[in-house]
DNA sequence: CGTGTTTGACCGGCGC
DNA sequence: GCGCCGGTCAAACACG
């Protein structure tokens, strides 16, 4: 079997929600998916459709495991699953491609990175904040004799007319480089939260310029400056708005490193009126939310507390 | 003045 | 060793 992410096509006023491994067309873009190498442990696709979820907030697409697919896909309208990998996905099966068994293999290799990550960096602040070293010639040994370890990544494809999607945290731009045969350039940023040191990086999907590619390295540590608790307000509740939290522990081990099992996405889906704009900082954000916090995404996966409060409320409204 | 962006330089990994 | 490429740094700059 051909590992090809099935082609995300739209429809007109519906909302597809894709998952699937790193396909052909974007292998480029998706190298930390394949090879004995890759530090990723696969990606999710979430694309939108039609005008109102063609949008500019990573806030407006869900983030879900395939194996909630088709238990959500039923709470919302014009929802359809488009990737038939989502199956070997959740069933937490390798799919029958060599290449797909590299994802698993990787997946392993990511957890084990990762562990060795924590301590890694945990003893080498240790021993900074003891041992600093005195001069670039030390700084440049003591990097060498360190193997550069890297972060799990994890990348969302959203369909967007802006690079940058807002996702609840603060990010400040720190590089920009051309892509080797794109002509769209990649954009790195970093939160700005100190003793924070996840990144991400956005570029466009050559393939199709319609799509943006933002993939996630590290892990917060600390709450999104943007995303206060939920507090249920008259005007809140008035609001037409869809808040999900979708917790990652229902993600097979195999293909999700750790921390992102222990630390749900805060990754917000809401439809309301406003013009977020492409500010990088996220200071230009406009739109109402409500809110999710690892504990209620963490509940909602046996309960569907608040995503059943209101999607339910929302599909009131639709019918 | 604080914060964030731009952009050329630099560095390290990797393949040849 | 060399060149390519991805990733990062940091000075200069913009902006509110």
């Amino acid at each position: 079997m051909d590992v090809k992410k099935d082609v995300v096509k739209m429809e007109d006023n519906s909302t597809n929600i894709g998952c699937g491994f790193s396909s052909s067309p974007f292998s480029g873009i998706f190298d930390f998916c394949e090879g004995e190498k890759s530090s990723s442990l696969g990606f999710m696709e979430l694309l939108g459709a039609g005008q109102d979820f063609c949008t500019n907030s990573l806030f407006d697409y869900l983030p879900q495991t395939p194996s909630m697919l088709p238990s959500l896909a039923p709470n919302f309208p014009n929802t359809s699953i488009m990737a038939k990998e989502c199956s070997d996905y959740s069933l937490n099966q390798q799919p029958a491609t060599p290449n797909s068994s590299s994802i698993s293999s990787a997946s392993s290799e990511a957890l084990n990175e990762e562990q060795t990550d924590n301590k890694g960096a945990a003893d080498q602040l240790e021993e900074e904040e003891h041992d600093q070293p005195k001069t670039k010639k030390e700084l440049k040994a003591k990097k060498a004799s360190q193997k550069r370890q890297r972060e799990p990544r994890f990348a969302f494809m959203t369909k967007s007319e802006v690079d940058h999607l807002e996702d609840g945290y603060r990010w400040r731009k720190y590089g920009q480089k051309a892509v080797k045969n794109s002509p769209f350039p990649r954009s790195y940023y970093r939160c700005t939260s100190t003793a924070c040191n996840v990144k991400k990086r956005v570029e466009r999907s050559f393939n199709d310029p319609s799509i943006v590619v933002t993939t996630y390295e590290g892990q917060h540590t600390h709450p999104s400056p943007l995303m206060p608790r939920p507090t249920l307000t008259a005007s809140a509740s008035a609001q037409p708005s869809i808040s999900t939290t979708f917790a990652m522990p229902s993600m097979p081990r195999t293909l999700l490193s750790h921390h992102y099992q222990q630390q749900p996405f805060n990754f917000c889906n809401y439809v309301n009126g406003g013009s977020p704009t492409a500010n990088a900082s996220g200071t230009g954000f406009h739109r109402e939310r409500r809110f999710c916090t690892p504990a209620t995404g963490s509940a909602m996966l046996t309960d569907h507390g608040l995503l059943q409060d209101i999607v339910s409320s929302h599909m009131l409204k639709q019918e």
